[in-house]
DNA sequence: CCGGACGCCTGTCGGC
DNA sequence: TGCCGACAGGCGTCCG
């Protein structure tokens, strides 16, 4: 579900209900995310002041006075900030109480998400560690693509959504940057040349730019923190779109698979 | 190290 | 109408 421009859409939304207040206490009524969520959570993060809510790749990162909440929408995880007296419906595993009387509720259908709890510096968390450099920042363009890709093999589809090359590229952006660059979805990242990859560089984060802009996509279930949905489905080129015109050149566009994941591609545009 | 497959979970949709 | 399989925006883990 949720990819970096609706993650980035999520904090930017919910930072300025949360930042400055006060946690009242974490409310969890179903512990079974992806990873158990551990009571201990409940009893660190009660009574401490927000200071920061932030993201890095597709985790949402609050920081409070002693430690660091770190949260995952998995594939269907929202985020919403309600009145904490709003009943809870079915998939609202937890709400993190704030002292206005207001909440940040997750619900998440699949329970892909996670919330976990450090007290280390959050880059150091095993599940931060090891990720690439932000699509937005300018440590990602062409030339590092280019380094990073020599001698591999995989569709270069894989390799872009890999966050160890580069985080925040899901499966929507992934097939849209590469028919913007017009690139071949199955084509082996070590054949691509350098000035391609300085195009794919460049059509991630115009892509991710976009939809952000327009408040990310919202495929199945994803919403806004005020309930809104995005709008950056309508703007998609090719992804869900087998069989529709290519905006391009209006051949028909094709869908396959790579890697188990579906890949929306020109057949006449991408090669 | 790399690449590919699997599984976690619920909901929805299309075909029979 | 009901059932069943396929599939869905992610990603850690396991295996060769």
């Amino acid at each position: 579900m949720p990819e970096l421009p609706e993650v980035e859409t999520t904090v930017r939304g919910i930072a300025p209900h949360l930042e400055g207040r006060r946690v009242e206490r974490l409310l969890v009524r179903e512990r079974r995310l992806r990873w158990p969520i551990p009571a201990s959570v409940d009893q660190a993060v009660a009574g401490q002041r927000v200071h920061a809510v932030r993201r890095r790749a597709k985790y949402l990162i609050i920081e409070l006075e002693t430690g660091t909440l770190i949260l995952h929408l998995g594939m269907s995880g929202s985020l919403r900030v309600l009145n904490a007296e709003t009943p809870p419906v079915l998939h609202d595993h937890l709400d993190l109480i704030l002292d206005d009387g207001r909440c940040l509720r997750l619900r998440d259908p699949r329970r892909f998400g996670s919330l976990h709890w450090t007290t280390d510096p959050v880059e150091e968390h095993p599940l931060l560690r090891h990720l690439g450099p932000e699509p937005l920042s300018d440590d990602f363009d062409g030339d590092y693509l280019f380094k990073a890709s020599r001698g591999r093999r995989s569709a270069i589809k894989t390799f872009i959504m890999d966050s160890k090359i580069v985080v925040g590229v899901g499966n929507i952006y992934a097939s849209e940057s590469l028919f913007l660059a017009h690139i071949h979805p199955k084509r082996a990242a070590g054949r691509v040349g350098e000035i391609r990859y300085r195009m794919l560089a460049y059509q991630i984060k115009q892509v991710l730019n976009d939809s952000i802009a327009a408040g990310g996509t919202s495929l199945r279930d994803f919403v806004r923190e005020d309930g809104a949905p995005g709008y950056f489905e309508q703007a998609l080129r090719v992804y869900g779109r087998e069989g529709l015109p290519c905006p391009r050149c209006g051949a028909s566009i094709r869908q396959i698979r790579i890697g188990q994941r579906s890949s929306f591609y020109c057949p006449h545009c991408q090669r």
